[in-house]
RNA sequence: GCGGAUGUGGCGAAAUUGGUAGACGCACUAGACUUAGGAUCUAGCGCCGCGAGGCAUGGGGGUUCGAGUCCCUCCAUCCGCACCA
């Protein structure tokens, strides 16, 4: 008998694909566009597991959906292939990363293909590859070349900004650049040197060199970027992470803060991950006022959002970061001053955070003067202050303001009541409603609107202003590291040069060893004669992990363009991506970065959207499920779970391949290490069982499921449709082979619809049963809606019922069973392919289009409505489809049973919900 | 602390606009066919009750003829941010 042989039928039409470029995408204006993508992985060493496809099976459904709806659909696939596993290998090793990335490269290949996706192989892209990351050079040598003009809000040439600092210096110029650049006239700019203009341009390029403050990570002897910072320790390997002065490459991408928070509202994106961004980005409107102080020519400048309670101010505070402090130190405070300052500078980032709630302060010994009252407020320094925030200083409200508050209770400062009715004698009272009160020119007004009024009062005395400041900071641009693209600027006489383009793309330079050099210097340090001319050096830093994902998805419309990063034609067709699938923990980096890429991309003209993702969809993260055997300790005796709490344990994590629903192969285990040969087992029952646990799929918990696995032992096709049954795709959840069964039946009654009891392939063409349509029709239904909603699980059911009633039925009809093949065929292609070769069809199933639904087929001719009693059901009731209320009102109230429910009782009202519900109430 | 999400059987989960809660699958139970079954088929399967019926969507309250769905409140879990003035 010949059953669904899945194995000889995937590896057939796998061949069948590649061979006849099934997928391949070109632009084709006649018919509309879909972009479909997928986060492009990083190719580790461990290949693939089970997680991995999750959100590559929904794109490649959608694609298929799209392309059998009669879309031209681009579906590319490609590596983020430069990082830091694979130079961390090197270093061990000696192995030189592009050989380990290739190798890895090709295995995810395979996995990939293994799984029926439908991508276009042919455009391709590696991140690491010379032909791409020429690219990459490129976009950093335009951003060299650019300044961001506010008035316009574009980025613009430098060489425009040249002509502006000729004619008007910059003294009217509105335009993004470093806090610290001077004003300067036409005259002045045109007394510099070049290497002086140089520097001050650096101020301005939106990829700049500066000295700043950098997250250094000693173990990984680089810095990183804050969104590769969490709690003080590295993203990648945990290690700790200081503060650290470093002249550094950065992207200014604060100048298109505010578009990036605004282009949040046209895209279709999740909204915790909006949020996310939102947050990160941080806007907060306010406003900045001066203070004068009794220092002759110091002024101490804050920023403050809640203006209204400027009445409320008993004190100044600074970072001990700020250059003020040494300005307006007392020579009595100066001791102390000193000492905090020094230890606040010393803490590491890390200690810095864990320990927020001490509080801690020191007072300079002199005094600011209020703007409005003329009062003096003494001025302090703590580290509850930021210096990169805002001005580095604050006007602290204690009424208004929890920090200020806790810190004016520690160390005795007064508490000023600005807002009428608040309570704000052991805490601070925040929130912005009543009335004004000890406020001079602002008592009687609603804070709301006393914010107001004090920025105009501020404004006109020429103290202060509206203002808006944003969270979010530049974004490092360097790492200290050998396997990245090499930064495209070469110095002389110290000043950063970009490369002409026709260099490009500079390429990676082989080195002996992957560590800094002696003396500290990048890897690239290493590289011998490897300079543009005498004189002058490459930049020895390379670029972030983020570099080739900010911009790869323009790359795919046309991957092998040697002159242009993409053909505007050929972009301005498929514009931006449709839908991209990918995890949330990108939201603050790849996801950022990518949209302001692509902002700045759009000012320049080289495409015509300004954001890269219209719709946006987070694929929950598979987790492992980890088993554990419980050993006696000291001993090679391994105790069943629930037996365990008898002795002295400890538990182990044991490779999950071992364990069959928590009953451990003992056989197996034997045979994992050497030692455990010997290992004796108290049992529960005859069996040993396992303890379990969810954690993250991980090679070091042995809980890591390979999908070649299960493709082995049930199909892609199985694989596929399980995974998508499992649960929502936005959801986390953990991996659990136990429902697969499931869904392997169904694909076997699937193909038993087509075959007799000797497995010879047969349909007939006898006229479907009305039933038959019925259900068809629905699940064609189904199946759209779902895909429109990305509700895949629920479809896979809907699939299930159809096989199931077909097979009722006895339903072999031609007709129906290709409906059906196709409108299954985005979830199990490969089996859809060989029914549909066997249907007769020559093409490729992707060739089909998707069968329309009619209603008729499944609407009745009457409607079963349930009746309710005063709200609860007790009934059913057939209508005509287009009988009037008043009619159905008659039948249901003449009717016997409704009588007995109603007691006889004449309701006091009917109501007829169409098509749902009739409801009698007493 | 702030922000966001989630909470439904033994388990994964459905329920698109408020309208018969638990579709579909797993597990489980019984039966059929079998030398056998980790194959297949049939039936059952939220809880209480012999039954009619009653109770059930984290807890409490509200709106409504009617609430898993809307509103208030509390609880639990997860995620993100965290001295941002």
């Amino acid at each position: 008998m010949a059953e669904y042989n899945f194995r000889d039928i995937e590896k057939k039409w796998q061949a069948y694909w590649a061979e006849n470029k099934t997928f391949e995408s070109k632009v084709d204006k006649s018919k509309p566009k879909f972009y479909a993508l997928d986060m492009f992985p990083y190719p580790s060493g461990a290949g693939l597991h089970v997680g991995h496809p999750l959100g590559y099976i929904a794109s490649d459904i959608v694609a298929r959906f799209k392309r059998i709806k009669g879309y031209n659909v681009l579906h590319p696939m490609g590596f983020d292939a430069f990082g830091l596993p694979a130079e961390q290998y090197a270093i061990q090793t000696g192995q030189h990363p592009a050989v380990t990335t290739r190798q890895n490269i090709e295995k995810y290949k395979t996995q990939l293909k293994n799984m029926g996706f439908s991508f276009d192989w042919d455009k391709e892209v590696q991140t690491c590859d010379p032909k791409f990351y020429k690219w990459t050079q490129w976009i950093t040598i335009q951003l060299f070349d650019s300044w961001y003009d506010k008035e316009k809000e574009s980025a613009r040439p430098v060489s425009e900004l040249v002509t502006v600092f000729e004619q008007d210096g910059n003294e009217k110029l509105k335009a993004v650049c470093d806090d610290d650049t001077p004003v300067f006239s036409a005259k002045e700019w045109a007394g510099l040197t070049t290497g002086q203009q140089q520097r001050l341009l650096l101020k301005y390029r939106l990829c700049y060199l500066s000295e700043t403050t950098v997250n250094w990570c000693p173990a990984l002897g680089t810095v990183l970027s804050n969104d590769e910072v969490k709690d003080g320790f590295s993203e990648r390997g945990g290690h700790p992470v200081i503060r650290k002065n470093m002249s550094q490459w950065s992207m200014r991408i604060t100048a298109y803060a505010e578009r990036l928070l605004h282009g949040l509202e046209v895209i279709d994106w999740p909204e915790p991950l909006k949020e996310m961004q939102r947050n990160w980005i941080g806007k907060s409107t306010g406003a900045e006022l001066d203070f004068a102080t009794e220092v002759e020519g110091v002024k101490i400048r804050v920023f403050t959002t809640r203006i209204d309670t400027i009445f409320g101010v008993t004190f100044l505070v600074l970072a001990p970061e700020s250059e003020l402090v040494e300005k307006l130190t007392t020579r009595e405070q100066e001791e102390a001053v000193r000492t905090y300052v020094q230890t606040a500078q010393n803490r590491s980032e890390r200690d810095r955070m864990s320990d927020v709630k001490t509080i801690s302060g020191v007072f300079t010994g002199s005094y600011a003067i209020h703007p409005f009252s003329g009062e003096k407020v003494p001025v302090w320094v703590a580290d509850y202050v930021l210096s990169g925030y805002g001005t580095g200083a604050v006007m602290a409200v204690p009424a208004g303001d929890s920090r200020d508050h806790a810190f004016a209770r520690h160390f005795d400062l007064p508490i000023v009541k600005i807002i009428e009715g608040t309570e704000i004698e052991h805490e601070a009272d925040d929130t912005k409603v009543g009335k004004m009160v000890n406020s001079g020119f602002l008592d009687g007004l609603e804070a709301m609107d006393a914010i107001d009024k004090a920025v105009e009062v501020a404004e006109e005395q020429a103290i202060g202003e509206a203002k808006i400041n944003f969270r979010m900071r530049d974004a490092i641009f360097a790492r200290q590291r050998y396997w990245g693209e090499p930064m495209p600027i070469y110095f002389k006489d110290n000043i950063p040069y970009p490369l002409p383009v026709e260099q490009l793309p500079l390429e990676l330079p082989e080195i002996d060893a992957y560590k800094p050099t002696e003396d500290g210097e990048p890897p690239l340090g290493r590289a011998r004669d490897w300079k543009p001319q005498e004189g002058s050096h490459y930049e020895l830093s390379t670029m972030p992990g983020w570099a080739g994902s900010s911009w790869y998805f323009f790359r795919y419309m046309d991957a092998h363009n040697e002159d242009v990063l993409v053909d505007k034609e050929i972009q301005e067709y498929w514009e931006n991506v449709d839908l991209y699938i990918g995890g949330s923990e990108h939201a603050t980096g790849h996801l950022l970065y990518a949209r302001f890429w692509t902002k700045f991309l759009y000012d320049l003209g080289y495409v015509n959207v300004d954001e890269p993702f219209k719709k946006l969809v987070n694929q929950g993260m598979i987790q492992g499920r980890s088993n554990f055997v419980y050993r006696i300790q000291g001993s090679n005796r391994f105790v069943s779970k629930n037996l365990k709490d008898q002795y002295e344990t400890s538990a182990i994590h044991v490779d999950v391949n071992m364990v069959d629903n928590d009953i451990l192969d003992i056989e197996k285990f034997k045979s994992w290490w050497p030692d455990l040969a010997d290992a004796e087992f108290i049992l529960e029952d005859g069996k040993y069982i396992c303890g379990s646990e969810i954690e993250k799929m991980s090679k070091r918990y042995h809980n890591v499921v390979n999908p070649d696995d299960i493709v082995e032992k049930y199909g892609a096709d199985t694989l596929r449709l399980y995974e998508m049954f499992l649960g929502p795709l936005e959801q986390f959840k953990p991996w659990n082979t136990n429902g697969i069964d499931g869904v392997f039946k169904f694909l076997r009654k699937f193909w038993n619809l087509f075959h007799d009891s000797q497995g010879n392939f047969r349909v007939s063409k006898e006229a479907p049963g009305k039933e038959a349509l019925k259900i068809m029709h629905q699940t064609i239904k189904k199946a759209e809606e779902d895909i429109d909603r990305l509700s895949f699980n629920t479809s896979v059911s809907s699939f299930m019922i159809c096989a199931n009633e077909l097979t009722r039925l006895q339903c072999n009809n031609r007709e129906i069973l290709e409906n059906f093949v196709v409108i299954l065929s985005p979830y199990a292609p490969h089996i859809a392919e060989e029914l549909w070769a066997k249907l007769g069809h020559e093409e490729s199933i992707l060739n089909a289009s998707f069968p329309s639904y009619h209603e008729d087929y499944f609407k009745e001719a009457a409607y079963e409505y349930p009746v309710s009693v005063n709200g609860k059901m007790r009934a059913k009731m057939s209508f005509a489809l287009d009988m009037p209320h008043e009619d159905i009102e008659k039948q249901v109230l003449a009717s016997e049973v409704i009588q007995r429910w109603t007691e006889g009782k004449t309701p006091r009202k009917v109501i007829i919900v169409p098509k749902k519900i009739v409801n009698i109430v007493v």
